[in-house]
RNA sequence: GCGAGGGUGUCGGAACCGGCAGACGAGCUGGACUUAGGAUCCAGUGCCCCAAAGGCGUAGGGGUUCGAAUCCCCUCCCUCGCACCA
């Protein structure tokens, strides 16, 4: 038995003195970049943690044994909440729990044997790191891509500040899962909405990854084509109104406008109604976020007392104010269509609306005075003056050029995503690099002056503004263009901007003069394999994209996609549960790597499940693939001949030997596994590729206890060697250390990926399974090449098949049909 | 409600293109070796049946096919995402 304590901090030490991981740019190879999202600092490694790094080594191991140049690094997304809630808890500076979390849990990473190229390890809470994602920030203000607005934001009373919409989950806080408040504040954002069309178009592009995340990200951005009317309120004024059913314009019975609507006050001035639709907002105002858009709240709505008139048919509607109209959406105004859209049409039945229907399903059996429902199908335009006998579809084209001619409206694509809400009132994370000055206004930091820096050591109060906003060093400045006294913006950027671009600096992160070297980031991107988890798929995923457009706009980065390849891995649970502290039920890294070592423990985790999936912790699937390097440890390790006296692997002299194992077998087995391991790892199905490594162990097991005679040193050595080779990107450190007792003074991975021999893997001998009315009834054994009517011949051989179909010529009679599948089978139809 | 993914032994999971269902591992049963075994090795292990023969089996029902875990239709259940988006 092997001790993997010993062999694994040797083969870690090794490769640290001997930088055996540390790249540069070589042209002369092929480059994989290899990338796993980098870590929050949290103090703690537990095991969803290391089977996303385990996937991601595996994989660059692989890619190192074939010889392509390997960039593999890793780092810290250091800034962020939990270490201002830490520093409360414990009375410590975040910047404190942060560096010694990270100490912790570097040691942790490096105890797996990763191979990481530490030379490149970034922390985006470093000014080196921050420097540029100020630097970024002034990038985008510079593109007026980045400007600030007084919005109702999403506040999160638990973390004391504004999160972006990507960030709230069902109405709560993604991190805390706190309720989340609607607020008036002015922000800082990120205008994504501008790039929306591309961020939605290229995903058709990403062929490398998920189906799923791309219908997320589509799903978020949603892109509605329609139209934009203007209806014409009592005074003449404009109300513009989304729609993307145009074509059911004369069936708008009323419109709706949001509570928040400007135009709302104005409308009822002087109406009758006016003090009702006041207490109505009032009364919508305030519910909270969750009440007012949950699916079971009712729809609410009150007549202001006005009417518009429709721009297209000239009917005059009522105007309402309805609870379930979304300011920030569109126009914040709808048209109600009740014949036609089932919200309306409950909403009208409610308050007595009239329903009109314009569509016509084929049958044409739609009755305004009858309909129990909303037909929102497509059909037959009628009562549609003009326009009445088009097909709905040709009719909403005919309906934009008429609007649009008319100077009443236009096409409209409308998108549900919002900007990106970039500052936060916290105190740990990068500066906002603006100047408020009294004279000149926002002014932003000249890029020359960054960074600005974060002072560090401050305490951190429970209650009340962040502390960077009471620190007056900090906030007191003067204005880089007049001079005058001026004060720093104290809101700090969103982490997830720090993590949008660090996939970059990856490729050069020492570089002073930029965020990232152009020719280093030409060589390394884009990322070639991407690991995280799918949580992510619309927040990081979509800003990192983002960020990217923008950097290739701007002619700093070659590639408009950032991730070729992506990988969402499944959560490690344990009795069906995600891990978490509450649950009690967390597996931590430590506690299973000083028990096990890192390689039983990397083994367990890419053979328990796919990547994908979600995977159950089993403390007994540990213990079996403890066994299992164990064995393959003897198998390689021990000799085979005993000098003198029993042979130790061969066992007992009364047992059989196993007549199944011989050298044939043994050389196609290994050549099926070189063949076999290497297509699961490039297809990611690395729980098959370990499974078939455990079948080539097993037959490695069986032939070495055949009588010493039978045993082909060659053959076995070669088995062997494979078997190494192949378990490598698994399982490092043994297979290390076993390459080099193995006589070798390369190491595993020097020695390159096995390639197998088509000859070697080739049966003689092929089982035909033997099905009548397609049940299997025999198998027999054919020479490999036989032809159909050999093998038909064969078949009709079979004493069980004579058995059931009979004997002779009529018997061939009974027989309808035979399918012959080559090398596999033959079905007989009675 | 909409969208996506899933449902296979006692458990984790295989079966890539429609062709031997249950690879591999765990667990369990029996055995060998042993002072001992939670080490190691061997054998068995979907269900019915004493066994054989045979039959039944991939959530349930129907269909296509010589042949279905796989393709199609319906139903049920689970997970995830979005959720009044006009």
């Amino acid at each position: 038995m092997y001790d993997a304590r010993e062999i694994e901090s040797k083969w870690q030490a090794f490769w640290r003195d001997n930088e055996t991981y540390v790249v540069s740019e070589d042209p002369s190879k092929p480059k994989f970049y290899g990338l796993e999202m980098f870590m929050y600092p949290s103090g703690d490694l537990h095991v969803g943690h290391l089977r996303n790094y385990t996937i991601g080594d595996t994989v660059c191991r692989y890619k190192w044994a074939n010889g392509y140049n390997v960039l593999h690094p890793t780092g810290w997304d250091a800034f962020g909440m939990p270490a201002e809630n830490a520093a409360i808890a414990r009375k410590t500076p975040p910047d404190k729990w942060t560096w010694s979390n990270i100490a912790h849990m570097r040691e942790q990473i490096k105890s797996l044997g990763f191979s990481y190229d530490w030379s490149r390890e970034i922390c985006t809470a470093f000014p080196e790191y921050y420097k540029w994602t100020q630097w970024l920030f002034l990038l985008l203000y510079k593109r007026g891509l980045a400007y600030k607005k007084m919005a109702p934001v999403n506040w999160c009373p638990h973390c004391h500040t504004v999160l972006a919409n990507e960030q709230v989950e069902q109405g709560r806080c993604w991190r805390c899962d706190s309720l989340v408040e609607r607020r008036h504040m002015e922000q800082w954002f990120f205008k994504i909405t501008d790039y929306a069309e591309r961020l939605l178009n290229d995903l058709q592009n990403l062929d490398g990854w998920p189906e799923h995340v791309k219908i997320m990200q589509e799903n978020w951005i949603g892109r509605s084509e329609g139209a934009e009317i203007d209806f014409i309120g009592p005074r003449g004024e404009k109300i513009p109104v989304f729609t993307t059913r145009q074509d059911t314009i004369y069936g708008v019975t009323y419109i709706v406008l949001a509570p928040e609507h400007p135009l709302v006050e104005q409308l009822i001035q002087g109406s009758e109604y006016a003090n009702e639709v006041r207490a109505f907002i009032e009364k919508v105002s305030q519910m909270s976020e969750m009440d007012r858009t949950s699916e079971v709240a009712e729809k609410e709505g009150v007549f202001t007392g006005v009417y518009a008139t429709n721009p297209v048919s000239g009917d005059k509607i009522p105007i309402l104010v309805g609870n379930y109209v979304i300011y920030e959406y569109a126009t914040g105004a709808v048209m109600g269509v009740p014949g036609h859209d089932e919200r309306d049409f409950i909403f009208a039945k409610k308050y007595g609306l009239p329903i009109k229907v314009v569509i016509q399903n084929e049958e044409m059996t739609l009755d305004s005075e009858q309909l129990d429902g909303a037909y929102t199908g497509s059909g037959i335009m009628v009562n549609s003056g003009p326009f009445t006998g088009l097909f709905s579809e040709d009719g909403k084209k005919k309906i934009v050029e008429y609007i649009e001619e008319k100077g009443i409206g236009r096409g409209k694509v409308t998108y549900k995503m919002r900007d990106w809400l970039i500052s936060r009132q916290r105190y740990w994370g990068a500066p906002i690099p603006i100047v408020h000055c009294p004279n000149c206004g926002d002014v932003p930091v000249p890029e020359e002056d960054l960074p600005v820096y974060l002072p560090v050591g401050l305490e951190v109060l429970p209650e009340g503004p962040s502390p960077l906003a009471r620190y007056e060093p900090f906030i007191n400045t003067t204005c880089p263009v007049c001079g005058a006294a001026a004060k720093r913006e104290t809101d700090t950027i969103d982490t997830f901007v720090c993590s949008s671009w660090y996939y970059f600096r990856f490729t050069s992160p020492h570089e002073t003069k930029a965020a990232f070297r152009q020719d280093a980031v030409e060589y390394w991107c884009p990322v070639d394999l991407y690991i995280g988890g799918v949580e992510h798929a619309v927040m990081h995923l979509l800003y990192a994209r983002f960020i990217t457009k923008v950097l290739y706009d701007e002619g700093l980065v070659s590639v408009e996609e950032p991730f070729a390849n992506l990988l969402t891995q499944g959560m490690v649970v344990r009795h069906g549960a995600k891990m978490s502290k509450s649950k009690g039920n967390v597996v931590t890294a430590d506690e299973i790597v000083s028990k096990y070592g890192a390689d039983v423990t990397r083994v367990f985790m890419m053979f328990a499940a796919p990547p994908e999936r979600d995977l159950e912790w089993s403390e007994r699937g540990v213990e079996g693939a403890q066994r299992f390097l164990r064995r393959v440890w003897r198998q390689v390790t021990e000799d085979v001949v005993a000098t003198e006296g029993e042979n130790p692997i061969k066992g007992n002299e009364n047992e059989q030997p196993d007549v199944d194992a011989s050298t044939e077998g043994l050389l196609r087995i290994t050549h099926r596994s070189i063949k076999k391991v290497t297509e699961d790892i490039e297809r990611m199905a690395l729980n098959t590729a370990v499974s078939q490594l455990m079948e080539l162990s097993n037959y490695i097991g069986k032939y070495l206890r055949l009588p010493e005679e039978c045993i082909d040193l060659d053959a076995l050595n070669q088995a062997r060697e494979t078997l190494v080779k192949l378990l490598n990107p698994f399982a490092p450190h043994v297979c290390h250390e076993m390459w080099q007792r193995l006589g070798n003074s390369d190491t595993v991975e020097q020695a390159g990926w096995p390639q197998f021999d088509p000859e070697l893997i080739k049966e003689d001998m092929i089982t035909i399974v033997i099905q009548v009315n397609g049940k299997v009834r025999d198998k027999i054994l054919v020479p490999a090449g036989s032809t159909d009517d050999q093998v038909i011949q064969k078949v009709f051989e079979s004493e069980r098949i004579a058995k059931i179909v009979g004997e002779g010529p009529q018997a061939r009679g009974k027989v309808k049909r035979v399918i012959v599948v080559k090398d596999k089978l033959v079905n007989i139809v009675l």
